[in-house]
DNA sequence: TCCCAGGACTACT
DNA sequence: AGTAGTCCTGGG
């Protein structure tokens, strides 16, 4: 990789797989915002960071050198050969429109308890509510970074709030779920790093195991956070783009899986994600 | 006012 | 085993 890190900023040149624009609009993340120069300001972990794109180069500020290659070369997926795997995955010329379109998304390497509440958050909800809510939750009961930005909570600090608490954060209904999903790590010993070493099929039964997650949320949280590519959640849009573009009509959850399973293998987790981030862009 | 949104749960057959 | 109704919240 050609890195170059000059007064404070990392530049990564000739990065054609790394499209700002699709890496945080792709629906992986909830703490990505745009500035109005086009730029992106984010908080991962306790670091807040801006990136943007000039040609093709990925220009990042607000890292040291230590911090980018440590922490944020993961983060970023940056070891992955994203043109490897499009290049396997259009079969078809349905894919190969998507995969165009979606060019430049990585599947970021997130924190596994952040991706975990974070999607449970996301059920029935809209993303301007959910990232709301991880603002709030963040500025409640994470650490403060700056007077403006807050870390995601610790699981030993979230799990001290109580439901009417976690409500305030405008999480409705699914305060009661993100306190239990709290004590069954602090309480049960649920490891979510033990979980994630699980094969897919058995670390998906652990993960259902937390209320307010099911098959959606489940494979949600392996795909963003837990190095799992071999599954294919399914939500509406995702459901929607199959049966307008493959199936020709209505279909259910478990076809659109098995044809998934068939049709992109290992690979079906970045097949979601061209598929999600085409149909909700071009709003299938 | 009603409807619904990037699902899951509960309470029914 | 499979399926309606319900759920916080807020924007259309």
């Amino acid at each position: 990789m050609d890195m170059i890190f000059n007064d404070g900023v990392i530049t990564l040149k000739n990065q054609e797989s790394f499209e700002p624009k699709h890496v945080f609009e792709c629906g992986q993340c909830f703490r990505w915002k745009a500035l109005d120069d086009g730029s992106y300001t984010g908080v991962v972990d306790k670091y807040i960071l801006n990136v943007f794109k000039v040609d093709n180069d990925i220009h990042i500020k607000g890292l040291d050198e230590r911090t980018f290659s440590d922490f944020f070369v993961n983060y970023f997926d940056l070891k992955t050969n994203y043109d490897k795997i499009k290049k396997e995955l259009i079969i078809d010329d349905i894919m190969k429109t998507c995969v165009e379109f979606g060019n430049g998304i990585r599947i970021l390497k997130q924190d596994k308890f952040e991706t975990l509440i974070s999607f449970i958050i996301s059920a029935n909800n809209r993303i301007p509510m959910i990232a709301r809510s991880i603002k709030e939750l963040s500025k409640n009961f994470g650490q403060r970074i700056t007077d403006d930005y807050y870390m995601f909570p610790k699981v030993i600090d979230l799990a001290k709030a109580s439901i009417s608490e976690i409500e305030a954060c405008g999480v409705g209904f699914r305060a009661k779920y993100i306190q239990a999903a709290c004590q069954k790590i602090i309480n049960e010993g649920y490891d979510l790093d033990y979980i994630a070493s699980l094969e897919t099929h058995k670390c998906r039964e652990e993960l259902i195991e937390f209320a307010g997650v099911g098959p959606k949320v489940s494979d949600c949280v392996m795909l963003f956070s837990m190095n799992k590519y071999d599954l294919f959640p399914t939500d509406v849009w995702v459901k929607r783009i199959c049966e307008s573009l493959y199936f020709k009509g209505e279909t259910n959850i478990n076809s659109i899986h098995d044809f998934a399973k068939e049709k992109y293998g290992n690979l079906g987790g970045y097949a979601q994600q061209y598929l999600f981030y085409y149909a909700r862009e071009n709003k299938i």
